[in-house]
DNA sequence: GTGTAGTTTGAATCCTACG
DNA sequence: GCGTAGGATTCAAACTACA
């Protein structure tokens, strides 16, 4: 039998494939220092899509059905997010980022679940998609909850001083300006599209890394996609754990990580 | 006796004071286009907060904000909100502000009583206070969530154009910039202090008001604190109700809004 | 009136080590 | 758990005082 201490080994520096609940189940209680997950937020889409025998989807009263696929949803975010707060250090923190249509979901979900939110940061867009139709604002920007396990523990890292560096000597705030991954930055499959439809600029994970983790610090990532958490965070010496449900996103973000890894041994 | 009818006209262009829910009850199904609300943040403050220079930040102290728990603050939001449900018209909207300490449940509330985000919007401060003990990053924002009532409903009002104007030519964006409200337009007491805590710049509420209504249409805002919407509804000839439960509040409201008209009778 | 320096202040979930 | 001493900690804008 394998111990949850043992999995742990096995999975450090690792990309694994599978689910991200079954995986998460094999770590240890308080054995994260940060959580960062970019979930997915369009299930209730995908569910009314796969659902069978439904040919007159339009016609469905609008009300039961979205309680119907918010509380899906809800049950899917309080189980993942109740094992990160089980698998995290009292002082570990996690980020989770979203938009409108799921992240005030989350964030209720995370207060409920006893996390202390310490800050929430805005992604503003340089380069934002417009709104082709003109029916409401262009959705310029997204949001990350920076929430620490334990409200009582004072002692989360915060590299404040870093942080006011990177920031022209002045303190870093709530408000953070990166574009959108594109170029040779975004991931493309064969066929020259891209690989995954919300690629995190590297930048922004970097700035995550830096602001709330210490060198050897344990980062896990229950959704890593094309793995940026990966990158950035052996970039500055962390070690990692990643996780993502398609083969796809596994193979590319391990041949990513590998490359950035070489690049930084040449460079 | 009085019907709800008739309650509206007494209602139109008045500043009551009032419990919200009380008066909201005394309002006809679906008479609203526009509610505008910033109720109680929930700060939960833990200690007294000293400036570097050993001075005392003057914080939100006020028996409005507090609460008992999270649970308390839900079903206060669910009953104030499921009332604005209620007397909106089924094109509607709705624009509700908070920070991270609130707006998390607001959002996940206004979704479970079937309301439809359209946009969430980052108000942006440019002065914002700092975080003096450098253990987190600057709060250098508050966030609007904009709804409206019935999801498929796609006549909700949204001026286009006008907002496009106001970005030199270019979409309006879900990033504003805004400086607090200070100054010459921050009311005071008769001692000379803040009259109240938490009043909002004049000019997001103009932004709120030029976007999501037209000429004559009916504004309502249940925590209207010294009459910001108000004023900003008066000046673009906007009928309105607001409802505050603090009497000094209300009487500065009045006389605020008054000044408001005849300055612009004057100009 | 003008320019400069100093003061005030804003929705804030704002410390740590030791006894 | 508590009390206390020690130590590190702030940005932009508006306002006031004064030369």
């Amino acid at each position: 039998m394998v111990t949850k201490t043992e999995s742990l080994k096995a999975f450090l520096g690792q990309v694994i494939h599978g689910d991200c609940l079954e995986i998460m189940r094999q770590v240890p209680d308080e054995a994260v220092d940060l959580v960062f997950a970019d979930p997915p937020y369009n299930l209730q889409l995908q569910n009314e899509l796969i659902r069978p025998n439904q040919t007159k989807v339009d016609a469905v009263d609008d009300d039961w059905d979205k309680f119907e696929s918010f509380g899906d949803y809800d049950e899917f975010s309080l189980a993942w997010l109740g094992e990160c707060h089980r698998l995290l250090k009292p002082n570990g923190t996690i980020w989770v980022i979203g938009t409108y249509h799921n992240v005030y979901r989350l964030g209720k979900h995370l207060q409920d679940l006893g996390f202390w939110i310490l800050n929430d940061i805005v992604w503003v867009k340089d380069n934002p998609m417009p709104n082709f139709r003109g029916v409401r604002f262009t959705n310029a920007h997204e949001i990350l909850i920076w929430a620490v396990k334990d409200k009582s523990r004072k002692d989360y890292t915060f590299n404040y001083k870093e942080m006011k560096e990177l920031n022209k000597g002045k303190q870093m705030r709530s408000d953070w300006y990166f574009p959108l991954c594109t170029g040779r930055e975004r991931l493309k499959d064969d066929s020259g599209k891209k690989l995954h439809n919300t690629q995190k600029p590297l930048a922004l994970l970097e700035r995550v890394i830096m602001a709330s983790t210490k060198e050897g610090d344990l980062v896990f990532d229950p959704f890593c996609g094309t793995g940026t958490t990966g990158v950035a965070a052996k970039m500055y010496g962390r070690n990692y754990i990643l996780v993502d449900n398609d083969e796809r996103y596994v193979k590319a973000a391990r041949h990513r990580i590998d490359e950035a890894c070489h690049r930084a041994q040449r460079g």
